[in-house]
RNA sequence: GGCCCCUUCGUCUAUCGGCUAGGACAUCUGGUUCUCAUCCAGGUAAGAGGAGUUCGACUCUCCUAGGGGCUGCCA
């Protein structure tokens, strides 16, 4: 029987949570799921300025849009382990393997720290999972403080210790840790504890190659929610970054991610954020969404609207037939169906000038109305062969780009025929003539 | 400065010594079409440079160049 894999996720809480980071989530609970691990959670709220309850709700609740929960277990705020951080610490100094020292810090506080004594030779090693062998001369790394003058633990030790006290197998960070796990290696070295795996994972930088922050675009979860991203699609763009499945599948399940991820596989190298792919991502994951989740999200942004009432199941099916496919952003909604509810819909100045607001336009309209008005069944079908009759194979751009503009206000949207089907033959006609009326010379 | 790491199309990447270097995004062209979007077909575009090992190197070794990380009483 192996020992079981566990894994965590140890960020400290600012409030904000970086693209960066999560990635590090998305893949310690990808592998955690795929080798049938634990996946754990550890809140490093030392910094009591800045881990506030609103900056931790604000990590949870980036975890949980995400998909990636809360962890295995309770939640690990190392807050609640320090007195046993430095019983370690009087451990440590019983064995020799720490020291006190008056010293002054970089901003100028003097006081007594305690130092990790590192080894003074020798060769400090591990194999890490993603970047293969790694190796450094001891006498490169000095003596590190481990707590401060105020008598509080430092990053090192505590991670350390909660690491241990988790019993935590494998450490997937970031990059810019590299340095510190040779640190860390001697702290569990002298602790007595096993030392776990290590892999660490690249940094996503910008296009100057320099680590992707805010300056760059939007670099936190909460942005990507808010600009309308679905969590699915940031969690695969950010798992393709750094990673592939092997052949050239991109767009995958989360069971497949589970399935086929495999940390090995890892990218060494840094990694560029681009928007642009995470959009496409974002339109691939719009259109497989379920019908009926899309149309839920449709109704829901044009709740209230007086013209959404009443319609019936087929018309809504109907709309999302028309829409799925055209949407890049759920919250891009209300606004590009609102016409559908309302009559006072905007028009779009540069689509009036240029569809509505010339010679003959007027003209065009109202014969079309009358016209319109005659078809037996108002239905895409018959509204088009009315239009195809006029038209005698020439091309129904004149006459279809007025309608448009008059029924909707914009350029773009439905096939005409649709959209008028799906508006009814009483709000088309009216509002054809209405806006012949209004824009047309 | 010191230590560690990295280097395939503009971007994310495939290739684990046989490559006419493949895919995706972006971009361009064409098709479908009433617009937009979708969809379909196609194009442009890459192995940082130099030595070596080998029948053969993008793949292995070394050097150079370039880039990044770390070098806190921050995590």
């Amino acid at each position: 029987m192996t020992e079981e894999i566990r894994v965590r996720f140890a960020p400290s809480p600012t409030g904000k949570v970086h693209i960066g980071n999560i990635r590090a989530a998305i893949y310690n609970w990808l592998y955690a799921r795929h080798v049938g691990g634990k996946f754990l959670l550890r809140v490093e709220d030392t910094d009591l300025e800045r881990s506030t309850p609103e900056a931790i709700q604000a990590l949870f609740d980036c975890m949980e849009w995400l998909g990636l929960g809360l962890g295995d277990e309770p939640v690990f705020y190392q807050t609640k382990n320090v007195k046993r951080h430095l019983e370690v610490v009087e451990r440590l100094l019983a064995s020799g393997d720490a020291y006190k020292v008056e010293r002054t810090s970089r901003d100028g506080k003097t006081g007594v720290v305690t130092m990790f004594r590192m080894p003074k030779e020798g060769t400090i090693e591990f194999d890490d999972i993603v970047k293969g062998h790694m190796a450094k001369k001891a006498e490169d790394i000095p003596d590190f403080a481990i707590v401060r003058s105020d008598g509080s633990p430092i990053f090192h030790l505590a991670n350390v210790v909660d690491d241990i006290d988790q019993r935590v197998t494998h450490i997937i960070r970031g990059d810019d840790h590299v340095e510190n796990t040779f640190k860390h290696i001697c702290l569990f070295r002298a602790i007595g504890a096993p030392i776990p795996h290590y892999g660490h994972l690249s940094m996503i930088v910008n296009a100057q190659g320099k680590p992707y922050s805010k300056r760059d675009g939007a670099a936190f979860v909460g942005e990507f929610r808010d600009a309308g991203y679905l969590p699915e699609a940031l969690f695969n763009y950010l798992l393709l970054l750094g990673w592939n499945p092997g052949d050239e599948r991109e767009v995958l399940t989360r069971e497949e991610m589970v399935s086929l991820f495999d940390l090995e596989k890892v990218h060494v190298t840094a990694a560029k954020f681009d928007l642009k792919k995470l959009q496409w991502m974002n339109g691939e994951y719009i259109k497989r969404l379920p019908r009926d989740e899309f149309k839920a999200a449709m109704r829901k942004s044009v709740e209230g609207l007086e013209g959404a009432a009443g319609r019936d199941e087929a018309w809504w099916d109907r709309l999302c037939d028309q829409m799925q496919v055209r949407t890049k952003f759920l919250k891009d909604m209300p606004g590009n169906i609102e016409y559908f509810f309302r009559d006072d819909y905007a028009f779009d100045p540069k689509a009036v000038e240029k569809r509505l607001a010339k010679d003959g336009v007027k003209a065009t309209l109202l014969d079309l109305a009358d016209r319109f008005e005659k078809v037996a069944t108002w239905d895409a079908v018959s509204l088009e062969v009315v239009v195809k009759e006029l038209s005698q194979g020439q091309g129904m751009g004149p006459w279809v780009h007025p309608v448009r503009v008059a029924v909707s206000g914009r350029t773009e949207g439905p096939g005409l025929f649709e959209l008028l089907e799906l508006l009814g033959r009483e709000h088309s006609l009216a509002r054809i003539r209405a806006a012949a009326a209004k824009y047309c010379p």
